[in-house]
DNA sequence: CATCAGGGCCCTG
DNA sequence: CAGGGCCCTGAT
């Protein structure tokens, strides 16, 4: 027996307003992200990106299309919603906008080391203006990092898909059908094996041990915390281990860090900087002799070259390293 | 038909 | 700190 507690809404246009991102900000870099499994809570199209928003208890629909250029960026953002919203809600949801999206973000210091490298330049050069964002906030994340855990692409979509079904809030805006990850709270009054007949296995237990620990936390007081401290805190949640940790940190908290490869992103970081090895520690030595504290930025780039390549054009080699 | 490895993590010894 | 167990699915 399902309880049935999913909102479903039509939204109105209720906000317009123009962004201005810091030069050099390249639109459909900093807003989509090919590599990502693709989930129902986003839709983009070249220019354009529509998503669903819960911020402070409220479930908004926002719009964002790119007016602007590489180095004179503007977006028009438009929020839908129930009903109007007063003056102090609005500026602090731009305030957050800005923060997933790291718009005011400065990469020049990244620009000036690395864009004449001999490996990686060229494509710096060519994602120039990308943006280091995430539209997730905490506890989305939290759930998707729970659905990716020891699972194939393929598997983790069917139970995104059967999850959100069964428990996702839908919201209509400007002709588009989104979902949202549920609240924190909702998922509480579900039980583990109504979870688990949803074929989401062992991760039910996950899924609800992992709310009740986000509703003890205040993910906005830890974006202070220091990249140490932060890192504690996010394993102190149940599910989260080494691998979430790390892109979450990266992801939603938008740290410069790289501490783990994973076994299948060694083969592709092998592959990209054309190494001979796909030893993780290996990688990692060479990384950090040549990059830095930038090494982060520089995979992050090539990671998205290949990405988008493979969106384009599927790339064998990258075909069996991410197996449908 | 059986077996096994996946874009991990928790728990135990 | 190492290693077993866990859910399901599709490949072999």
């Amino acid at each position: 027996m399902f309880i049935v507690n999913s909102e479903k809404m039509k939204l109105k246009q209720v906000l317009k307003k123009t962004i201005y991102p810091k030069a050099p900000y390249n639109f459909d870099y900093s807003v989509h992200n090919p590599s990502h499994y693709p989930t129902p809570l986003v839709k983009y199209e070249r220019g354009r990106l529509w998503f669903s928003f819960r911020f402070k208890e409220k479930l908004a629909g926002v719009k964002f299309i790119d007016k602007g250029e590489i180095d004179k960026p503007k977006i028009e953002a438009t929020v839908y919603y129930r009903n109007k919203l007063d003056k102090t809600f609005e500026d602090e949801l731009f305030r957050e906008l800005d923060y997933r999206f790291q718009l005011q973000e400065d990469y020049s210091e990244f620009y000036k080391k690395f864009e004449k490298d001999k490996i990686a330049g060229k494509v710096i050069r060519k994602f120039k203006g990308m943006h280091n964002f995430c539209i997730k906030g905490l506890y989305e994340y939290l759930m998707i990092a729970i659905l990716l855990q020891n699972a194939t692409i393929k598997r983790t979509v069917q139970m995104t898909d059967s999850i959100l079904k069964n428990y996702g809030d839908t919201i209509n805006f400007d002709g588009v059908k989104l979902y949202s990850i549920w609240k924190p709270e909702n998922l509480l009054k579900v039980s583990e094996s109504e979870l688990r007949s949803l074929k989401v296995g062992y991760r039910a237990k996950s899924f609800i041990r992992a709310t009740e620990d986000y509703l003890k936390i205040n993910e906005y007081s830890m974006r202070k915390l220091d990249n140490l401290e932060l890192r504690k805190e996010l394993l102190k949640i149940y599910g989260v281990g080494p691998a979430s940790v790390d892109y979450i940190m990266t992801g939603v908290f938008h740290r410069n860090i790289l501490n783990t490869i994973p076994p299948w992103e060694a083969k592709i970081y092998s592959k990209l900087i054309g190494l001979n090895t796909t030893n993780p520690k290996k990688i990692m030595e060479l990384l950090d002799k040549r990059y830095g504290r930038y090494k982060s930025y520089v995979m992050g780039h090539l990671f998205m070259d290949i990405s988008w390549k493979h969106k384009h054009k599927r790339i064998d080699w990258m075909e069996k390293l991410l197996p449908y």
